[in-house]
RNA sequence: GGGCGGUUAGCUCAGUUGGUUUAGAGCAUUCGCUUGACGUGCGAAAGGUCACAGGUUCGAAUCCCGUACCGCCCACCA
């Protein structure tokens, strides 16, 4: 009999949470004496197995509602399975998850008032795992308090000795294979992490910056420039008004453009000094002009241009309402855009010689890595710069001369500010491309250290963190009349650290690589031919492209809370940059070495060589060890990878199946090829073999009520474990799934776990009239064939319902479509079995009437009341095995009190899955 | 720029290889109900041109083409 009242999660959930536990149900192992359960075996197990290797929370905090809804999926999954007859491996772990739990545990000494660097290396890693085990208990706890019929005896730390000592392998391995290297290379560098990160460890913000255009002089003056300057600085002349709006030009690709100025003349009768023609003047201020008018103004600068086509700029005096500001900025954008090198010079604020130069404008966002500029390049295409490239130039910067080549490049924009950019390798991606693709350009020129700041080659603003010098190059620029235009309004993206949001600094550095095109073309083959099936399928898309990226894998970062990089050296490596920029790194004797001589001075391998070896002091990627998970924690067990890979199922959200998807998909099926080829070399294995696993299934995210993503910082998370307590966990476990599917996001909030939590509740109720009603009937025990035959048209139609409804729920069970098995079982339990069942059979089965005298006490009437109390028994036991794997706990409680036949499983863990 | 998903009742969402039905559920709304499992309930009611436009078909929310809007991911912006 079950207790009166309304069900009793709480209560009931630990009492059948200890029952499971004491019992092992939840090892793979599990064995039953009973012949209806499914862990029934005669000699040896040779039940299929079904595994799910489990995406390891992170060790550094609680678990949310998202690890969650992930589980009630994996267990439901798992607990079919079961049900089916197989022995399932729900294996569980947790993740040192380093650059994250590095930040969050750095924070929990901030607060005790000390610092990483204090504690040193070793204690800090022992405090920190100290930290990530206390986390792991309680994650556990939470883990079975959910329900997760996990093996939490095969549970593994990423840390864990025995997984270390596989991960570590498989570098070596890689290493031999000539997989990974050591190299040279632009990185993204979080200045406060201290640490290289992958690109997909970074994102981008949108930010508005300034948009600098500065010039690169020559050294000298233009004589040319400064005979016109001298003639003409502060004069009233007479200008011939020469042309008018709309002339048409030519632009670069030969297409006819409208260039529209306002006005436009020449000065009569004069010679130009530089080419013996009419000087061109451009009119400011000026109204109703008409070709041919003359008119009076006064001589207030010079546009030069890289060509030697000079303008000058007359304004009329007269004009009280001309913005000077405006109209030579709208000069200045439209002659920069189709001319090469043009700037203004006004004769009172550049009075100097010094500043009628010519030279190249370049637009940047980042003045501050102009010290590490080696070279100007410009589109191949663009006439404007044709003559110039693969020339030397020499210019003026704000800390002396510079000489830098001009190449040309199709990656140039034409249309992107004047057209030219300043080459930085060591400082932006596409720069370090370009020098990677130009042998004549100097890729390592460094001038922002790894701490962010300006490096001794910046003369006078070394020292100056990166962002804050750019404040004072601007002042510099414009006192020195580098600075010819800024827009302060210009909108772009910065690329942030993921974990701490600082500004990512892209820096040359030492690092280890994956060389990954042969492992994407192996990931890539194993889904197109289906060994690992993607769902939903639109994500598949999502995963081949990006194993089209040929991005190599850095796989090091400079943290200390990881797997320590197993590489010797003959002597500390320490990076350093010389007196010109040039990015070296320490070895001995002070030599650059090829990846060949590096053999000389570097081991690589787990062991300590002795004296004058000393370790590398990095640690690997997260995912680098999370991307072996499937493989590495069977391996910690012996005989486990044997019977458990390759697994049946990986389960998890799909935000992360760039971040680890991939990864096990890059490193598993070679993991597992060497581990399989360390006895024995000439094995032939095939793709079914080595893939990690069969089916991907990517869960959507759990949004809030207005259907943004929850997260901490937001406040707008719900507490799983108070839903658990308050609507019970089957409720909580049922409000992921339920009208829900494959990599879709859903809503939750608190509603709807309420009315999950009535729904069991009338679960409940149900049981309790149907075992109520039976009484001490023996049910079970009754001859199918003699109830048939007593029959009336409602059981039939119960029937009939209840077995079409089995062959839906197994289908869509298959078929991954867990929310419309849980749905209909809703609707089908509630609106056909309780409304109307139920009702129907009431005056069938009573035995007495209200005044307590008896009835239903004919032959007829007797048979009739078996028939309805056997189809009762008939369709609830098959509600409660088809409930199971969504609300174990409430099934398995009435699964206790349930009339069974002899042989059937104690546990509904175990009884057959019905068909 | 490349890709993906969504658009169905007031709100949140299902709709299982096109057809059992008048397109369903939960929440909210209205009316009634101490009916011997359940008020965490029962009975009833109201609520939808299935985003829009075309096509395939005996038949379309479902398949195809296009459009609009919303959301997301990736790449790039000197």
């Amino acid at each position: 009999m079950l207790p009166k009242g309304p069900y009793d999660p709480n209560k009931t959930e630990k009492e059948i949470l200890d029952y499971w536990l004491e019992n092992d149900y939840f090892k793979p192992e599990f064995r039953s004496e009973q012949k209806l359960s499914t862990a029934y075996v005669e000699g040896a197990d040779k039940r299929e197995t079904y595994t799910n290797i489990l995406p390891p929370p992170n060790a550094n905090g609680n678990l949310h509602l998202g690890h969650m809804s992930g589980y009630a999926y994996q267990d439901l999954m798992g607990r079919y399975n079961r049900m089916k007859g197989k022995a399932v491996l729900l294996l569980p772990g947790k993740d040192h998850a380093g650059i994250q739990t590095e930040v969050v545990f750095e924070k929990v000494l901030e607060k005790e008032g000390k610092t990483k660097k204090d504690m040193g290396r070793k204690k800090f890693y022992e405090e920190c795992y100290k930290f990530c085990m206390e986390n792991s208990e309680t994650a556990r706890e939470q883990e079975k308090n959910l329900g997760l019929s996990a093996d939490f005896d095969r549970e593994l730390f990423t840390l864990d000795p025995k997984i270390v000592k596989e991960v570590l392998q498989t570098f070596i391995d890689l290493y031999d294979d000539g997989l990974v290297y050591r190299d040279k290379r632009l990185i993204n560098w979080c200045v406060r992490c201290q640490t290289a990160l992958a690109d997909i460890d970074t994102e981008y913000k949108e930010s508005t910056g300034k948009l600098f255009y500065f010039k690169y002089g020559f050294t000298e003056p233009d004589p040319y420039a400064v005979e016109i300057k001298n003639k003409y600085a502060g004069e009233e002349i007479e200008v011939l008004v020469e042309r008018n709006k709309g002339m048409k030009y030519k632009n670069k690709e030969g297409e006819e453009f409208k260039w529209e100025f306002d006005y436009y003349g020449s000065i009569p009768n004069e010679t130009n000094p530089a080419d013996n023609s009419d000087l061109d003047v451009i009119l400011i201020g000026f109204d109703d002009l008409e070709v041919g008018d003359k008119v009076k103004g006064k001589t207030i600068g010079l546009m030069l241009r890289l060509d030697k086509d000079f303008k000058l700029i007359v304004i009329n005096p007269d004009n009280s309402e001309v913005k000077l500001d405006e109209e030579l900025d709208k000069h200045f954008h439209r002659f920069s855009k189709y001319f090469a090198g043009v700037h203004i010079r006004l004769f009172d604020e550049y009075p100097d010689d010094k500043y009628y130069n010519l030279g190249f404008i370049l637009a940047t966002t980042r003045p501050e890595t102009k010290f590490g500029d080696t070279a100007l390049c410009v589109n191949p295409k663009d006439e404007r710069y044709k003559d110039w490239v693969g020339k030397e130039i020499e210019v003026q910067t704000l800390i002396g001369n510079a000489k830098l080549n001009i190449i040309a490049d199709e990656i140039i924009d034409p249309e992107f500010g004047t057209g030219i950019m300043k080459v930085t390798p060591a400082h932006a991606p596409d720069d370090w491309d370009i020098a990677m693709k130009h042998p004549e350009v100097l890729p390592e020129k460094q001038c922002i250290g790894f701490d962010g700041k300006l490096n001794h080659i910046c003369g006078k603003y070394e020292g100056m963190k990166a962002l804050e010098s750019r404040q004072k190059l601007e002042e510099d620029m414009k006192k020195q009349g580098i600075l010819v235009n800024l827009n302060g309004k210009y909108k772009n993206r910065i690329q942030i650290c993921e974990r701490c949001k600082n500004q990512i600094e892209p820096l040359i550095s030492h690092q280890w690589f994956v060389d990954t095109d042969p492992l994407k073309e192996k990931a890539k083959q194993l889904v197109k031919d289906d060994f690992t099936n993607i769902m939903p399928e639109g994500k598949e898309n999502v995963y081949l492209n990006w194993m089209d990226t040929p991005e190599d894998w850095c796989i090091t970062r400079q943290l200390w809370w990881g797997y320590r990089v197993p590489v010797w050296y003959k002597i500390q490596p320490k990076e350093f940059v010389t007196e010109t920029g040039e990015v070296k790194e320490r070895f001995g004797e002070d030599i650059m070495h090829s990846m060949k001589d590096y053999k000389e001075y570097m081991k690589v391998q787990v062991d300590d060589p002795g004296d004058k070896w000393v370790q590398d002091e990095d640690v690997f990627d997260t995912w680098f060890s999370s991307g072996q998970w499937p493989v590495v924690t069977l391996l910690a067990k012996d005989g486990d990878f044997e019977k458990f890979y390759p697994t049946q199922i990986m389960e998890t959200g799909w935000d992360i199946l760039i971040f680890w998807v991939t990864r096990m998909m890059l490193l598993c099926p070679y993991k597992a090829k060497s581990y399989l080829l360390r006895d024995d070399k000439n094995l032939d294995l095939t793709d079914k073999e080595i893939t990690p696993f069969q089916n991907v299934y990517l869960h959507g995210l759990v949004l809030d009520r207005e259907g943004v993503k929850m997260s901490k910082s937001k406040g707008n998370g719900i507490d799983p474990f108070k839903m658990m307590h308050e609507f019970g966990t089957d409720a909580l476990r049922l409000s992921f799934v339920i009208g829900n599917k494959v990599g879709q996001n859903y809503r939750l909030y608190e509603e709807k776990i309420e009315s999950f939590r009535n729904y069991c509740n009338k679960i409940w109720n149900i049981s309790k009239f149907t075992l109520m009603n039976i009484g001490d009937e023996q049910v079970q025990n009754f001859d199918p064939d003699e109830i048939g035959n007593n029959m009336e048209k409602d059981d039939k139609k119960m029937i009939k319902h209840i077995d079409k409804l089995i062959e839906n729920s197994t289908r869509n069970m298959d078929n991954f479509n867990f929310g419309v098995v849980a749905q209909e079982l809703y609707e089908s339990i509630w609106h056909e079995f309780a409304d109307v069942y139920l009702e129907t059979i009431k005056p069938r089965i009573y035995t007495k009437d209200r005044k307590g005298n008896p009835i239903n006490t004919s032959d007829e009437a007797q048979d009739s009341r078996k028939a309805a109390l056997w189809t009762l028994w008939y369709c609830l036991d098959k509600y409660l095995r088809l409930l199971h794997p969504f609300i174990p706990f409430i099934t398995e409680k009435i699964w206790q009190e349930f009339p069974k036949k002899e042989e059937e499983s104690e546990t509904l863990m175990y009884a057959k899955w019905p068909n």
